[in-house]
DNA sequence: CGCAGTGTTGAAGCATATCAACTTGGGTGG
DNA sequence: CCACCCAAGTTGATATGCTTCAACACTGCG
């Protein structure tokens, strides 16, 4: 797939026939196994399809929302905003990512979604889902466990902040969006498209801007990594991994019943 | 409640009888409200007490628990270790807290869970949390929702951990432990009990030892809280929550259908 | 009584923020 | 088509927050 491309166009919304989620299918294909009952169920709960541009807040903070969003391509960020204005960005989200499935249980909306890319995106109504977890206990599960991956990822974010080097969380979080890509077959090789700009980064990590453009500048300089024109490629992968401590696990990417 | 007694004394652990899980009750019951039915069915998933003294791992990493840990008395915290041996705590836990409930999804546990103090716990068995998914969806949909508040609770301490002073993150996880502990009813006035050493503190914020007691100091200087002898006693709480930036929204403490 | 864990303090050094300036490239209007 | 502008990236200098190392006080406990 062209970077590019896949950075600018999008086919015209649809909203007659169902969305294409190839991605949120592949996405839990690689946690345990869909029957195609489950497969059907899944397809039939998405509605309609809709772009939001760069920028625009898919999910407002403070809202309560009647249906959850799965993204069908491009990147979105869960971020908060403090008393002084500061953001901080608390997750990064890809295709087949189910952004506010939580928001099913929990209602009232937290934080802020916003685009960081142009993001065309569907959605699942709550009365729906909730018919899901009236008839189909599997399926429910595994919309659980698509909520508890997130967990473990904010567990793994903890981590990086606490207690690793601004260089060593950097690696590790360009080593899970890496390997989050690809099981969604948005990597070309060692290349994935990445449209946030150092700044946006800058407030994944909690870091000022000037720090994050040196840390970047490390990694590259250690031949970890090039990062040009919104692409990063992969230079160096055994080592960028070592440098970062990533160990895949909490991605939980076995396949097994659930 | 006494403080020093619930510090070390507890029932001898009574195997033939269902435990009292009241704290959960609490828990659960402050985002919505069980039938008796579900009351009942959630009593009968808890099989046998045990007690872990101070150090223990309730849950090592890398296992995969055949059942899941529910809190009755004690503090305990997720955590990880870094390679060069550091360790971050991820989470803390108090009663009514099911602990590793996402490892029922999720089979894997990518992280420790050691108790602070003595814990009392009891369990629940896969198999049967697997039966109130297939028959329990309202019980599901308040089990899941349990698991997406430790998610709430994660995305803010990001956001502490990123983009606030240390001074600010302290006071914001002393308000948080003040309300959920509030919640179970182990709070007593304005004072709790609080077991955690400025060693472990020091683990949860990701700072160092030294650090983490010149932060404490400059809390007590300015006369928000007093902390002495594991008890902690909030002495002005508006003033605490206010340097905290503390909004217990993502707690979700409001009773609606879920 | 002595020891170990915890809390506290001071001093020196490193990591990160802040402020300011400059470059680069793409987009836009005259 | 060029001049300009603005957003993003880059660099240097200075200031501050945080770590590290080292020493010492306090307390509970064997």
């Amino acid at each position: 797939m062209s970077m590019s491309a896949m950075k600018i166009v999008f086919r015209t919304p649809v909203q007659s026939e169902t969305p294409l989620i190839e991605a949120l299918l592949l996405n839990i294909e690689s946690h345990d196994i869909l029957q195609d009952s489950e497969k059907d169920a899944l397809k039939s709960l998405f509605v309609k399809e809709d772009i939001f541009s760069e920028g625009k807040d898919l999910v407002v903070q403070g809202s309560r929302p009647a249906y959850s969003t799965l993204i069908l391509e491009g990147f979105a960020a869960r971020y908060k905003i403090t008393a002084d204005g500061l953001r901080q960005i608390t997750a990064l989200h890809v295709p087949g990512d189910f952004i506010d499935l939580h928001a099913f249980p929990l209602r009232l909306m937290d934080h802020g979604i916003v685009a960081l890319s142009a993001c065309r995106v569907t959605f699942a109504d709550h009365g729906a889902l909730k018919r899901v977890t009236e008839n189909l206990p599997h399926l429910t599960r595994l919309l659980w466990l698509h909520t508890l991956i997130d967990g473990a990822i904010h567990r793994e974010w903890i981590v990086s902040m606490g207690r690793k080097s601004k260089k060593a969380h950097l690696a590790h979080l360009i080593c899970e969006l890496y390997v989050r890509l690809g099981i969604v077959r948005r990597t070309d090789g060692t290349s994935f498209y990445f449209p946030l700009t150092q700044m946006e980064m800058a407030d994944v990590l909690g870091i000022s801007i000037v720090h994050m453009n040196r840390t970047i500048q490390s990694l590259r300089k250690d031949g970890l990594l090039v990062w040009i024109n919104h692409t990063i490629t992969i230079v160096d992968w055994p080592r960028l991994q070592e440098v970062a401590e990533f160990d895949p696990t909490y991605l939980n990417l076995s396949i097994e019943p659930r």
